[in-house]
DNA sequence: TTAAGTGCAAAATCTTTGCAAATGT
DNA sequence: ACATTTGCAAAGATTTTGCACTTAA
């Protein structure tokens, strides 16, 4: 495997994502980051954690790319295979507890998992109804 | 709601998605629909699909939009929440019978589902497998 | 006739690539 | 030194929008 170096870019990238409760897309990471990174550089810290399994990532189904740090999304550990909860009110994509449980049928080899749940959070399904009429 | 008026070319849409054992993506449908149409119009009658609920979308691991005939992914009824398995090898999504099983946290709203798993399929294991050394 | 659908061009998004300059080890 | 990383510009890929023309009902 190629060697790592350490860099401040690389730092912030890691920070961010370890202090967030939940996955950030490569616009939210830009937007928060000081000093500002270019975007390309950006993009391509996070494509190196996922190659060294330092964070992994899901697509959300607004078609963007979401990182979180493996295994430590929402600040806690989590199995392998969790679901994934996007707001579709304020943008956000979470990393569930809950573990996704299926079986393949035979023969099928599995790499990844993207499980992927749309809706609105429970601060904003509260903001909604109240102002529903 | 608008009123939808029947053209050949959503016939053919429709028809290529209902023949289908698998999602197909915006390229595929575009690749074998004769004759030709636009591909601006294949999109648009695709959202319509959907917007109508006669198909969904299942959005890959690789970004793009997969589309199938709603509750008749793979030829068969599925329950509304199912997984999805697209194989890296021959580019193809297919709907699982598997039903998706889950709880959200209190408050939350759920507007759809996207489950994924990714891997190779079946025939592509064995292939890959053959030309193993 | 008239609202819905189509085709073409152009724009919008998100992400990746190429390459020279900067930097960590 | 020298391989990795960065920034900038440009390209790629997918999907959407604007608008005039066509067509189903």
């Amino acid at each position: 495997m190629i060697k790592r170096r350490n860099t401040t870019a690389k730092d912030s990238v890691l920070r961010l994502l370890s202090n967030s409760t939940k996955a950030l897309s490569h616009e939210a990471i830009a937007r928060q980051i000081e000093p500002v990174i270019d975007r390309t550089t950006i993009y391509r810290i996070l494509n190196r954690f996922c190659e060294d399994g330092i964070a992994h990532k899901v697509v959300g189904g607004d078609g963007k790319q979401y990182f979180s740090v493996r295994g430590n999304c929402g600040g806690h550990v989590l199995p392998e295979h969790h679901f994934h909860f996007r707001c579709t009110n304020c943008q956000t994509l979470e990393c569930m507890d809950e573990e996704v449980e299926f079986s393949l049928p035979e023969g099928y080899r599995l790499e990844a998992s993207n499980c992927l749940l749309t809706g609105t959070c429970r601060k904003c399904s509260l903001a909604s109804h109240r102002s529903e009429y």
